[in-house]
Formats: C-alpha cells, structure tokens, sequence
DNA sequence: CTAACTGCAAAGTTTTTGCAATTGC
DNA sequence: GCAATTGCAAAAACTTTGCAGTTAG
C-alpha cells in the first residue's frame, strides 16, 4: 500500500494467463471470474495465485485495479484513458466512448496539491435492458 | 440490490447518530470508522447495526455508498455533486472542488441507452503528504 | 399491537498469507 | 543457486444474517 518496495518480477504462465484473460475481455471482472476462466486452461491454478497475479499486474501498471459499487475489486485490462457507465440495478460496468474533451489536470493540481496521476469518469444509471424489465412489471 | 422492496423506516437513536457522524465529516469513512465514532456517544452500538443502517439510509437516498480502490464500501454524507481525489499512496479520499462545467448527460445516454441519474469524477494521485514522505527517503 | 429495529454472535464472502515444493533467470 | 512464484489450506478482513428481546408509531 505504502512505498512499493522494488522486487523484479518474472514470468509464470500464470500470470501470462491473467493478463491474457484480462485483455482479451471488455468486461470488467472480480478476481472469481478471472479464476473461472483461468481454470479452464490451468486446471490446478489456484485463487491465491490469481489475487497475488493481479496485485503483481496492477502495482506493474499493466492492469487497472477498481472498484465496484459494492465492495468486490474489479479489474480492468484496458489502460487507455476511458470512461465507465455502470447500471444501478444489475451492476454491470461497460466502457463508453470518450465523449468529453481531454481534462487538464492543472487546475486540480493546484487547488488539491496532489500530483495527478489519472482520473476516472463514470456515470450511473439504469441500463436498457433492466429499463426494459422494469417496464414490464 | 435490485427492486427496492419497500419498507417503512422507523427512527432510532442509532440512526440518527450514524446520520450526523456522516455528515459531520468530510471523511468518507467505512463501516468500521463510524463504528468507532458511534461507540463514543452509544457504547452498545452494534457493527451489525451499523451496517444495517448504512444500508438503509443508502437506500433512503439520505447517504451516498461509493467504492475504495481496495474493496471496501466507503460512505460520503454529501448528496451534492462533488468530485473526489483518491491518494494512490495512504488511499486517502478527499473532495475537491467542482472546476469543470457541468456535463450533460444527452449524448452518453444517447450513445448507451442508458437513462443516467448521476456521475463521478475521481482523480488518481501522490497526496502532498505522501509525496513528502516519498521524498525524504 | 406489531413491524421495524437492536445487540449479539454465528455464518458468509472476499482477500491475504504461511509453507513447502517448484520454477525462471 | 537463489529469489520469485505456485498450490494448498488456514487465517484474516469485511459484511450479512438469525434470533430473541426492545422500541417507535
């Protein structure tokens, strides 16, 4: 959490997996799905290593760690700048398109006195298809 | 977490109290910390009731849950639209203040279907704090 | 009165960690 | 060879829930 002491890191076909996963998804997953998938071409890998292999990954900067609503980690393979809608009801996140012009960061900078790093935008709100269920109550 | 099934909420001592320590700070506290401050003015509280409570008033609309970096459920007492500052270091969050203009909604709702009630706007970054410590080392 | 709420404790869920064996460099 | 990583299982951290008694309306 504090001052990311330095280790070098190597490979394991674990963590190539993880990341692979991860990418090749535009959801946004918790640990448990990663470690589902994962299961299917690493049968004996564990949930330890999944947890350990994301924690390597994000402090690598090669994943995005991030939040649900609800309490669980969610992660995120795409680094690029890019925004969320996640819907009030099912809980889903989905990437939406960069609608917004770029922010600068400087104002902030000054008014905070933080160095930033990255931002997030996300919006909330009911998605299609539960609008759609609800509707039909 | 999906159609609110509707109850009539009593008031309680408990909720109360769990109402003024969110809205006295401008922390966004977890369970555990407005647990602590809670057993200052009602030794007896519960953590259960804590929670119990948080849930409520979220679903009451009189509390704001929102989501650390690290899997915790936090809470913020403020309603209004604010955005957040997140410590990448010491994960500390705090508000900042509102600098850009307003977004509208239209054209994410038009390019997502979805029918959006709110936004955030987080930033990532080394606190001033952090940012000394890292530096005298 | 009675449904909602409480404290307590047990259970549930998610994440982290210790350990001995294995692996990458 | 040695440090990083692994699978496993136990522990820790956080949240929810069942229950019997209490309280607000």
């Amino acid at each position: 959490m504090l001052p990311v002491e330095e280790k070098r890191n190597k490979n394991s076909k674990q963590k190539d997996l993880i990341l692979r996963i991860l990418r090749s998804t535009r959801r946004h997953p918790n640990a448990n799905w990663i470690y589902e998938q994962a299961r299917r071409e690493l049968p004996n890998i564990s949930l330890g290593t999944v947890y350990r292999n994301l924690d390597c990954l994000a402090r690598m900067g090669k994943i995005r760690e991030m939040a649900s609503g609800n309490g669980l980690k969610l992660y995120d393979g795409d680094l690029r700048n890019h925004d969320h809608i996640q819907c009030t009801s099912c809980s889903r996140v989905e990437d939406i398109p960069h609608l917004f012009h770029p922010f600068s960061f400087d104002p902030i900078e000054s008014a905070t006195g933080y160095q930033i790093i990255s931002r997030r935008l996300e919006f909330y709100g009911t998605c299609p298809e539960c609008a759609r269920k609800s509707a039909e109550v």
